[in-house]
DNA sequence: AGACTTTTTTCGAGCCTCGAAAAAAATAAT
DNA sequence: ATTATTTTTTTCGAGGCTCGAAAAAAGTCT
């Protein structure tokens, strides 16, 4: 049984619309704000009126636009980025970067590092991943900055609650607790993403038009991973971040994965799969460690050139791709399509396999409708995700509520 | 953006919480109201005050249970059956029924007919399913009952609007709008439902310690379908009823299913298929028509006797599911499985096999602890989901925002 | 019968949203 | 230059809702 809704809960939900609208939006007028959410002039007026004075957000003043209409000109509102900012903390294969983020979600500064993530221990880990972000937080505490959240994203699975990397291909380690020791280093909340998760929050904020409510994000690199936009909300798994695409069931005992299992998609569609498909090994090869995107370009223009293993190799795994996203399809309906990560460089070989494999499962009828787009560079995405991921949770569970001022939070720690 | 929440919202949902508690206790006392929902007592007395006043809901009179405890015994409040019905109808292969179900949940009357869906146009589909509840709705009739919500269950697609059957083996037919045809013939909202879906629903009401937030309800038939309760809610499609679980494919260009693809679960595990197997028959023979329960019965016992083309025949089935599931857990995490339909009663021969392919899935850590439950007997199940779908839409759309009262609806139409 | 206990109702306080009206701040017209 | 017009924003009072405290109600226990 959810709880009754108390008296309070009503401002604190018109807060949390009024926010994030603005967040959408950047700016926007009192009147545009009582448009979008629904709410009354004087609803707004008030609670905009007590958010100024918490300092929560900022009239803009002068910036007029050119047309002058008549009346009283309308003075746009924004989120104040000075109120509070985030650190959004990538770690993926032998890399991690960490970056600050204001609270109307510009860039900051940012601390990126090599690391050796295959070889490390699970101390090693956590230790690098607090002390990169340490280095970028002491650097940023001289301008009287001190983050409010800190979102880590990690390819892998993690936990539900969002305080673990359950597991990962990027290291041996499992179970690694990283939000605790990034909680108790900073004394601030922490969480662990999902990278493909994160990849899905930032296509939504990115191109709202065509990622809205319903779509699919799959990443192709190592191995391969989906994020899930249902109903405008991120789908997840009741116990771990879920979504698992690349551990679907392609061919029962089929091709070797790397998770040990035999069949998964990625088994025949992430880039070791295709370097043993066109290199002529055998579906028991053991998977090899990764590549470099050099070799896989190598690949990708042999098999544009001409028929062969490399082509072949492609094909595999355009119709692995195909075959797994008919099923989901068939679970979820027919949505937008988008393909980040360094496999979308070979978007062009790939499309083609793909579609032809959706054309034979139910989500076929549709297969020509379905709109694909190649996105190779995913770290950007993941890093604004993140910061997204923690800013939407500062505005509802900080700033709705009104627990928090610029005077609480500057250069102050928050509960 | 979602809608601002205004000052009224707060007492619909506060009065929807109320009819929620009591739907689901049956009967409760304020004070124990108050408890469930979180809301003061001075709130939910002035709330049932109210809806006892619009003749909502019932105090208990008398039903005093035997403990007599120290102190002013507490009033149980009921909803009052005679508020309004539903007729929930349930149509399948050559069987039509209608039942009507009073506001408390209780069954009234049904009406059951047998008919050739295979064979009849889609008129004739839709004149048999108004027949069939007119029959009921005009027997009831003389008792000053009017149905206030119709909803269908079919099996196969239906529009994510709940209008139409999009598609369904029980007929040729595609595009059925089954739900418009009944609100004009009856003058009342109506709705299309997947039976899955429905069968889920009942399980949660059913048993909801067991089957509380996630569950996963497969129906075992000719076709394979699935309902699926994630966080609480029912998983759907974006666009229709989703949870195609019977077409997710299980082999890329495998065994010919009915739906005219290839590879699909029900292509290994349906009725149909499980036949074809046992009898020697090949992938590509097309699907036959729908077999009795007794001669899967026999095949059955065939398999239990001893090895040979019956059990093996089962045992591909049972792989089929597993696989299946095992790709789904992998996007939602394992949860519960209700094996609904005729299927189950082979239920003692297909869970070695379902867990043995599970075991080889990403699911598979957890293989051992998944619970796996049996219900051959679907049929009360979709009329009950059927029932508790259309009340609760009552609950939420009528009575919650105060539009019904027992004067208004007694005999009377609602718009 | 009176004390005690528990449930339910009553009452006033405190918020919140809303609509209407007023104020503010600009442009257009005279 | 001044007035009229237009549009945005604020102010103000009305009406609802929930809550806590106190009162009333309806029993059991001694």
């Amino acid at each position: 049984m959810t709880v009754g809704v108390r008296h309070d809960d009503l401002r604190r939900r018109n807060r949390a619309m009024v926010l994030s609208a603005l967040r959408t939006a950047g700016q926007a007028s009192r009147t545009e704000i009582a448009g979008l959410t629904g709410l009354s002039n004087s609803t707004i007026s008030a609670i905009s009126a007590s958010m100024i004075d918490e300092g929560v957000l900022l009239e803009v003043k002068g910036g007029e636009n050119g047309l002058a209409r008549r009346g009283r000109p309308q003075v746009a509102l924004t989120l104040n980025p000075e109120l509070a900012s985030v650190v959004a903390v990538m770690l993926t294969l032998n890399h991690l970067s960490a970056t600050m983020i204001d609270y109307a979600g510009d860039t900051v500064d940012e601390e990126i590092e090599r690391l050796a993530t295959q070889t490390m221990d699970r101390e090693a880990l956590v230790a690098a991943v607090v002390g990169c972000v340490r280095r970028l937080v002491d650097r940023q505490r001289g301008e009287g900055r001190r983050p409010s959240r800190i979102a880590l994203a990690v390819q892998g699975i993690t936990s539900s609650d969002s305080s673990s990397m359950l597991w990962s291909p990027i290291t041996p380690q499992q179970n690694t607790p990283f939000a605790p020791a990034l909680a108790a280093a900073f004394g601030v909340p922490a969480t662990v993403e999902n990278d493909c998760n994160m990849i899905a929050m930032a296509l939504k904020w990115r191109d709202p038009v065509r990622y809205r409510d319903d779509f699919f994000a799959i990443m192709l690199s190592d191995g391969i991973g989906m994020g899930l936009m249902t109903k405008g909300k991120l789908f997840s798994g009741t116990h771990s971040s879920g979504g698992e695409f690349g551990h679907m069931i392609h061919v029962p005992h089929g091709a070797l994965c790397r998770c040990g299992r035999r069949g998964c998609i990625e088994a025949y569609a992430g880039n070791y799969a295709v370097m043993r498909n066109a290199s002529g090994g055998k579906e028991d090869d053991p998977p090899a460690a990764d590549f470099s995107q050099a070799e896989m370009q190598k690949l990708a223009d042999a098999a544009r050139a001409k028929d062969g293993p490399e082509r072949r190799a492609f094909v595999t795994a355009g119709n692995a791709i195909g075959f797994g996203l008919g099923s989901v399809f068939a679970l979820f309906d027919p949505a937008p399509v988008a393909i980040v990560g360094p496999g979308a460089h070979a978007f062009d070989i790939l499309e083609g396999p793909i579609r032809e494999a959706i054309a034979q499962t139910s989500g076929g009828a549709h297969s020509g409708a379905i709109s694909f787009e190649a996105e190779p560079n995913e770290m950007p995405l993941i890093t604004q995700g993140c910061a997204m991921t923690a800013l939407t949770r500062i505005d509802d569970e900080l700033v709705a509520p009104g627990a928090v001022t610029a005077q609480t939070l500057r250069g102050r720690k928050v509960a």
